[in-house]
DNA sequence: CGGAGTGTACGTAGGTACACTCCGGTGCGCTACT
């Protein structure tokens, strides 16, 4: 490679960084900003997923902004990049004095800092969208960018924002990274974040030193038994995730109790008793940490034994972000699931939200009145700016609404308001039941007889040709394969006479799962759809 | 939807069985009050 990109990339990498190799799938990436393309990256952790902003940051004409999900995060980056040779770097959240905050605004306005950290929640101030656009941002940066799908839709609802902040940007290139993501989350962040024909980049998600096992519990009392003998027999460091904070809490002190060194954590804890348990963990004062999933984000502890689930996760996207925190240093790890088929209860109820309809009925009748922005609405309607800003993305999806960057209006030959909130509703049904096909995948998951590393991989889009040899249904012998040569191969579309339009995820044993758009996922028996013009193969 | 916790009936002692209610995950930023 003799391009002169090339070699002021490795360049540049070695005198501020002091890396002296990069690795292929970070080249390209990095080429590609520096073309100006937009990228999307998925790349395990541990594999220097910051490094593709940082290098060519340095290279670009202009600051560089990195949106980051969580405060601790942006502190972390911020004092890695200051430690080493690299421009300043600074970060703008809450958890800083107005004071701290207003000194970065005016650093960074006299061009004196390379890399700005801020969370999606800030790029809803229009101010703070004029700050960074005088000083025209040559790269726009979207860390841990699984959030955009999993958490946009409702919980963060500012994430669903941002193709509008990078549009007033002028659009540089922008870089989506994450450690996890499916094919349809793909999409999900391409789409949302307006990305422009994206080169995509998809580093190998298997993780071949992972030992996969999911052991069925009869009632809840057996599972906790079986969980707590598990755990309390295996040598840590490792992760116990559970379902509840209630539970976690019992966990850790069962655990105590029998004399393993272990700690809860949940969103619920106050935020010294957090860090202690997270400092506890990653030094080694405490074996196992009992935790709901907000623990693990930005954790990179290379000798995680094991990863138990005490309950099963509403995704396998969720499950395979949080097991994917084990054995990052190669060795061999457990990853055990104690499934229960009640679980789905949890995530049913999680999921069935409600929708505020006198909500959606007050913002789109202030929409119709006159066009206006997202935080007027807000101060105007009785609901939290949250929970506006959740519903503008809802109608604005259903098409009621259309949205730019500070401005809200009503598309003028939609329907009026009442009706509105039918379409706000059929949209709602149509994301609920999405995520609920989503933790039927994941039971799908727990139940499959076939090698449960071949069916984690087709979810991901990768093609496991032999079994892994290296999981619980695989140890116990699989059953004769059929039907892997058929017209319906992975990732390819289709079309179902009652279900619309899908592409084939998985096909395993005489089993097809397919993602719908408008129904989610669906299992299909091959054995009822041959012969019949049920499901056809589309020709993209 | 399911589990945990509380209350009640039973019938005269201490537990068991069942009905009922309540609760359940992820973080940012901002404001009001110590």
């Amino acid at each position: 490679m003799n391009d002169p990109a090339h070699g002021d990339l490795a360049a540049t990498a070695e005198e501020v960084f002091g890396w002296t190799e990069l690795r292929d799938e970070q080249l390209v990436a990095m080429r590609h900003l520096l073309d100006g393309r937009d990228v999307l990256v998925v790349m395990p952790t541990g594999a220097g997923k910051s490094a593709i902003y940082q290098v060519p940051a340095i290279l670009l004409d202009g600051p560089t902004v990195v949106v980051s999900p969580l405060i601790a995060l942006q502190h972390d980056q911020v004092a890695g990049l200051r430690a080493s040779e690299a421009p300043p770097a600074a970060a703008v959240n809450s958890a800083q004095s107005a004071e701290t905050n207003e000194q970065a605004w005016e650093a960074f306005a006299r061009d004196e800092t390379e890399y700005l950290f801020l969370a999606p929640e800030q790029l809803a101030n229009p101010e703070t969208v004029e700050r960074l656009r005088e000083r025209k941002p040559s790269l726009f940066v979207v860390d841990e960018a699984h959030c955009v799908s999993s958490w946009g839709h409702d919980f963060r609802p500012d994430y669903l924002r941002l193709r509008h902040v990078v549009t007033s940007l002028d659009h540089p290139p922008v870089l989506a990274l994450t450690a996890t993501a499916s094919g349809p989350v793909r999409d999900d962040i391409a789409e949302h974040l307006g990305l422009r024909d994206p080169a995509v980049l998809v580093a190998g998600f298997d993780r071949p030193n992972l030992h996969l096992t999911v052991r069925q519990g009869t009632d809840e009392d057996d599972r906790r038994r079986s969980v707590l003998d598990w755990v309390t027999s295996h040598p840590g460091p490792g992760l116990l995730y559970a379902a509840t904070r209630k539970d976690t809490e019992r966990y850790a002190a069962d655990l105590v109790e029998r004399g393993v060194r272990a700690g809860a954590f949940h969103a619920g804890m106050k935020a010294a008793d957090r860090r202690r348990v997270q400092d506890g963990f990653m030094n080694g004062d405490l074996d196992v940490v009992a935790a709901t999933s907000a623990f693990g984000m930005g954790i990179d502890k290379p000798d995680v034994r094991f990863v138990v689930h005490a309950a099963t996760p509403g995704s396998l996207d969720a499950y395979y972000q949080e097991i994917g925190r084990a054995g990052r240093d190669g060795d061999p790890a457990e990853i055990v699931l104690f499934h229960r088929p009640e679980d789905q209860g949890l995530h049913r109820f999680l999921t069935g939200r409600r929708l505020d309809e006198d909500c959606v009925r007050e913002v789109a009748a202030a929409v119709r009145e006159a066009p206006t922005t997202v935080a007027d609405l807000a101060r105007r309607v009785d609901c939290s700016r949250r929970k506006v800003t959740g519903l503008v993305n809802l109608l604005e999806s259903a098409g009621v609404l259309r949205t730019s960057l500070n401005g809200v209006r009503y598309v003028h030959d939609a329907p009026p308001p009442d009706e509105a909130l039918a379409a706000a509703q059929a949209q709602a049904e149509r994301q609920t039941k999405r995520e609920r096909s989503r933790v039927e995948v994941m039971h799908g998951y727990t139940g499959t007889r076939g090698c449960r590393r071949r069916f984690l991989l087709g979810y991901f889009g990768e093609r496991l040709d032999e079994p892994c040899g290296h999981c619980d249904t695989c140890d116990d012998g699989l059953p004769p394969e059929e039907g892997r040569d058929s017209e319906f191969p992975p990732n390819s579309p289709v079309r179902h006479e009652q279900w619309g339009r899908g592409t084939v995820v998985q096909h395993e044993d005489d089993k097809l799962m397919v993602l719908f758009d408008e129904v989610g996922y669906k299992t299909l028996s091959l054995e009822a759809i041959r012969g019949t013009s049920l499901l056809t193969a589309v020709s993209s």
